[in-house]
DNA sequence: CGAAATTTCTAAATCGTTTTAGATTTACAA
DNA sequence: TTGTAAATCTAAAACGATTTAGAAATTTCG
């Protein structure tokens, strides 16, 4: 539990160069009236110790929030659980103190930056995050920094942090039950990236349910339900050309099995008949969609509440018990 | 242009109360050593003048920000269009000063209260707005208050504000040229909800060009594009069994046109045979889904980037030209 | 009644930044 | 050399809230 680290502000440089804060502060905003060695003095002491101007100070004194709101009407009718997730929290929030800021990150990026800085600059109190590896150095950092949090999904030491997890281990069980029970002998399964926990809680639950029903069961490669959809629907279809096609195809969400749906019917296979589907979905579409895809839900807007719900207890009492929850599959 | 109001203070009740400011503030914070009586006038003052704590004051002064952040990793596979628009907003800001914050709004609620309160306490320096009325109060307020904001869609002032539109004007007549093209001559729009300025757009470019291609057209009532998905799936089953059935449909947007898919197939019709379908879509999917369909691309992910670099330069420049795009429709 | 204890309030300092006004230094011309 | 102008810098105040320490008023009790 490493000290929290204390922000450089206009003192420690004015300290470390000898001079003035309000100059300090001119030199970095460029005024006309400061020397050029002088600015030059500052400008890379500040770059060396990583200032950031202090919003609260910043807001304070000039009123500018630097902030831009997205006024969002809230949707009923979302497929996308990212969406329903940003919708859930922020509504979780309503009638709280708290706001719900979104901080993107890009493939290209590395994870660990925009949490370090939020941690370090306190752009806000807590974090909510997804997407997670079993050990995911962004979990590691927070628990470290004793910093508030939950997350979406759980990882290596989800004993001692708040979550909302679907459970996919016993998703996967049941759905290779069914399939099973249904008469197929050759399910595979469209995996999410195996980097993400979930992904090894689905393939460890279809595999003992494979092996307890007796049943072949692969995980399908060189594709994930993260792929381009035109990708997926590709692999689908040519999984189906093979010797030994599939007859059951578990998806991990709506849109991978909207793909396989496609790859399948292009192939000029019919669902529920030559092979079955079997997906998790954030509202009910696909079981409307075609009645023969065998479905469980996922509740996406629970877990947005209850993790923003979460994160709010957490900050307000750092003792207070942990809150987890796995969400028990309800079939669709 | 109004004057925008002051808000209120601890000063200001100070001033009212005539008691110091630190009284006022331990009063309303509940602390043991403020006299009953005294407490009860400090807070129906404050509840009177609708005071709120000004967060940058607290924030400053207690190093809580009240900011809880979603750490977002941008997904390429996005179907929804208020998803892409989030990611991409949030994106754009990058490398500036600015975070984006999410402010749902229910259903029930007044819609000028989000936008009101943004204002009043400047929780953020611009606002995005999107699903506009064409006499939109909400703009309509932010013009007169002269507060920086963008929007996702046109009013009836729009001459007057940034903006950024898809042409659903353009995009109803090409739709309509196109089925008529391929011989239909009974075209029906499932058109948006008629408060929303996009919707009189899209309903007058449809009868525009069913006019010229002497086709009949019209607007499915009873149910929208917003209408949950199996409501619309069942009016789109029964227009087809009238005796005027439409030979083409409109949609405004693919969740609608799946339904409309499931509808008309689970009718037992043959899409491209029977009738066909014309939608928008933000991402490439229901024209490999059903190459029958025919499809025009709406790029959410530019809507984003202009909107938020658009109030970026409003808030920095009120004077700065306006920045309006009405996007041109590709056909996918 | 007067001293001590208690209740209720206020003064002052602080968080970090920016702005305005004024001070100091340097440069230049007379 | 000296006075003036220009170039640099600093002091002080302010934004709004909270906290700590202490002052004033009230109550309690011997």
């Amino acid at each position: 539990m490493t000290e929290r680290k204390q922000a450089p502000t206009l003192k420690t440089i004015s300290q470390m160069t000898g001079l003035a804060v309000p100059t300090v502060s001119r030199a970095l905003s460029g005024a006309t009236d400061i020397g050029e060695k002088t600015r030059q003095r500052v400008r890379s002491v500040a770059a060396e110790i990583g200032y950031v101007p202090n919003r609260a100070g910043v807001r304070l004194r000039t009123g500018r929030s630097y902030v831009i709101s997205l006024v969002l009407p809230t949707e009923s009718d979302v497929m996308n659980v990212t969406a329903r997730l940003i919708n859930s929290s922020a509504s979780a929030l309503r009638g709280s103190r708290y706001h719900l800021t979104i901080t993107p990150v890009f493939p290209d990026e590395d994870p660990m930056k925009a949490v370090r800085t939020i941690v370090e600059t306190r752009t806000a109190d807590g974090v909510i995050l997804n997407q997670l590896a079993p050990e995911d150095p962004r979990v590691r950092y927070l628990m470290d920094q004793n910093f508030p949090f939950a997350t979406h999904g759980r990882t290596k030491w989800s004993a001692q942090h708040d979550y909302f997890d679907f459970d996919n281990y016993a998703y996967a069980r049941l759905a290779v039950q069914r399939l099973a029970a249904k008469g197929r002998r050759n399910i595979a399964l469209l995996a999410p990236p195996r980097e993400q926990f979930y992904a090894l809680e689905m393939i460890r639950g279809a595999q003992e349910a494979a092996e307890l029903a007796g049943v072949a069961m692969r995980v399908m490669d060189g594709v994930t339900s993260d792929t381009p959809t035109d990708l997926i629907e590709k692999a689908v279809a040519e999984a189906q050309t093979s010797h030994d096609r599939p007859d059951g195809i578990i998806t991990a969400s709506s849109a991978a099995c909207m793909a396989a749906v496609i790859g399948i019917e292009n192939a000029g296979l019919t669902l529920g008949r030559d092979l079955d589907l079997y997906s998790k979905e954030a509202i009910p579409f696909l079981e409307r969609f075609r009645p023969q895809i065998l479905t469980q839900f996922e509740d996406a807007w629970a877990a947005g509440s209850f993790l923003a719900e979460a994160v709010l207890k957490r900050i307000e009492d750092p003792q207070a018990p942990l809150r987890q929850k796995l969400d028990v599959p309800r079939e669709g």
